[in-house]
DNA sequence: CCCTTTTCACCTAGGTGGTAAGAT
DNA sequence: ATCTTACCACCTAGGTGAAAAGGG
C-alpha cells in the first residue's frame, strides 16, 4: 500500500539547466523486532501508545529504491514546487514484482532521500560518488504494521487521508 | 476530451542508449469547414455518413505541440512495448489553458507523430534540423466535431470505450 | 436550423480502514 | 495470543455518451 502521510520534500540549490533523478529508500533504525503491549486492563478497548521489543530483527530485505516517477528532470523544474512521492508503495511481500519498497512488518525504519546529478561527462560512472546526495529526517521514522496498533493513528490517518472519508464522523476541519 | 481511439504507435530502430522525446501535433487537412447532411427524409433517425464542404475554413488554431508524457526517455525503454498517446486531450477553446490541443470543430485534421533526438553536444541548436523525423499516418485522419454525425461512430466508440459501458446492450464480443 | 455548452447517470481505476478468517 | 491475509463497502478522481438548454 501506499505510505501515508506523504513525503514531501522542498527542494533549493539545484542548478536549474541541470538533470536531476530523485529517489527514496528505507534503513533499518535498529536491529529489533517489535511487538504490542498486551491490553493493560483484560478486554480494554484498544492498545496500549508504546512498544515492546520483541527480539532481533528478521533477515534483512534486498533494499529497493523508489525513483520519483518524475526523474529525471531539470532542476528547475524540480525547485518550482513541492516534490511529493505520494506513488511510492510498501509491501511486506518479499517476492513483490511490482517494485514495491519491501518492509519486514513490526520493524522500525528510516526513510532517506537521495538526489542524484546526471552527470553529461562519458565517464560519469567514475564521479558518481561525488555527484549524489543523502538527507534524512528523523522525524519521518516509523514503525512497519499489518494492522494499526494505537486507535489515534488510525483516527489521524482517517481525518486526513481523503481516499478514508467513509470512516469519518465528523468534519475533519472540527478536529 | 481525450481523443478516441488512442493514437499508438510501435518503434523500431532507436539507438537504445540515446534519449528522445515523443510528441505529436495536428495539421488541418484542407481549408475547408465542413457541415452535416440535412436528414433526407424529413424526421430521420440521424444523420447521413457524408459531409458537405460549408465554406472556407476558421482562421487556423495557434498549433500546439503535445509531448508524450514519459519523454524524454532511452530508445531502449520507447522500443520496448507500444507507446500509447492516451493523455492526449483536444479542446475547441481558444482560450484553453491545460495546455490541451486547440482544434476547430467541423474542420478535418492529420495527427503528426515527430521523434526528436536529444542531441548531447553543447551546440545542439544547430543540429536540430537533422535530429527530428516525423511519421504520418494517413488513416489516423478525422473531422473534429461537438457532437456526433453518424450513429455507426456512436455505436463504435461505445462498444469500443470502457469508458462508456454503461450505454452497451450487448457483449461487445458478440459484436 | 445547425451547432455548442452544460449537466448527468454510469462507468473505470484505484486508495481507505473494517472485519472475519487464516496462520503460527 | 499475536500477527497476517483476503475481501468488502465506501470513498476519490476522472473518462463516457445522452439529453436538455443555449446561441446565432
Amino acid at each position: 500500500r501506499r505510505m501515508f502521510p506523504t513525503f514531501q520534500v522542498k527542494i533549493f540549490g539545484m542548478d536549474p539547466m541541470a538533470d536531476y533523478m530523485l529517489l527514496m529508500d528505507f534503513v533499518p533504525v535498529d536491529d529489533k523486532r517489535y511487538r504490542q503491549v498486551t491490553p493493560c486492563p483484560p478486554g480494554y478497548a484498544f492498545h496500549s501508545s508504546s512498544w515492546l521489543v520483541a527480539g532481533k530483527a528478521d533477515p534483512a530485505t534486498p533494499g529497493r529504491v523508489h525513483y520519483h516517477p518524475d526523474s529525471p528532470a531539470k532542476g528547475a523544474q524540480w525547485m518550482k514546487q513541492i516534490v511529493s512521492f505520494d506513488k511510492l508503495k510498501l509491501t511486506n511481500n518479499l517476492l513483490d514484482d511490482n517494485g514495491h519498497i519491501i518492509l519486514n512488518s513490526m520493524h522500525r525504519y528510516q526513510p532517506r532521500f537521495h538526489v542524484v546529478y546526471v552527470d553529461p561527462r562519458k565517464d560519469s560512472e567514475k564521479y558518481a560518488e561525488e555527484n549524489f546526495k543523502t538527507f534524512v529526517f528523523e522525524e519521518t521514522r516509523f514503525t512497519a504494521v499489518t494492522a494499526y496498533q494505537n486507535h489515534r493513528i488510525t483516527q489521524l490517518k482517517i481525518a486526513s487521508n481523503p481516499f478514508a472519508k467513509g470512516f469519518r464522523d465528523c468534519d475533519p476541519e472540527d478536529w
